[in-house]
DNA sequence: TCGAAGATTCTA
DNA sequence: AGAATCTTCGAA
């Protein structure tokens, strides 16, 4: 399955009050201390897994929670993974994109900078504006506009966040 | 050891 | 608007 991020949100560290690394290293949010470009997975609402990649150097925590992505191959597998769902919702959400491909914790701290079941790569540039807005779901933090989105793509997640403003071409 | 909250989603 | 559902965290 190949699909394109179009939706994703910034999270850091003691500075960050929304961050789960905000109160330091623990079991769950230690992928985010660790290596970059690695996977940083967690379960939440008795339901869902969510898909962050790590961005900071070791001992520094920080992720990138993928929000939602567009389907591009092997959308035939999605709709199985998530059956009784319109295109357009099977990953416009970050546990919607994980239970449409397939992901759960056993991919916890994969590297995703290498070849394998679980990666990140650049297909080349594209004609799109990106615009930020405040992160969704959460209660602290909301004077960053740091939830980044494809304006106008119809997979980004339906309920955005507020103080929208327009960043790149 | 226990209670509360949670980077959500689906249904009524 | 409210339930589902359970792991994680922090306080006791």
């Amino acid at each position: 399955m190949v699909a394109r991020i179009v939706e994703v949100e910034a999270y850091r560290g003691s500075d960050d009050p929304a961050s789960h690394a905000f109160r330091g290293l623990t079991t769950r949010n230690a992928p985010m201390f660790g290596n970059p470009g690695h996977a940083y997975i967690y379960f939440t609402y008795g339901n869902h897994y969510c898909l962050n990649v790590t961005t900071q150097a070791p001992g520094t925590p920080g992720a990138v929670l993928f929000r939602a992505v567009q389907p591009v191959e092997g959308i035939s597998a999605m709709r199985f993974f998530r059956p009784n769902v319109s295109d357009s919702e099977l990953t416009n959400g970050p546990g919607k994109l994980t239970k449409a491909l397939a992901i759960s914790k056993s991919l916890n701290e994969h590297d995703m900078t290498l070849r394998g079941p679980l990666f990140v790569t650049d297909r080349g540039k594209s004609n799109f504006e990106i615009w930020s807005s405040t992160r969704v779901g959460i209660r602290s933090g909301l004077d960053r506009l740091w939830r980044f989105y494809i304006n106008g793509n119809p997979y980004v997640s339906k309920k955005g966040g507020l103080r929208e403003q327009q960043l790149l071409r």
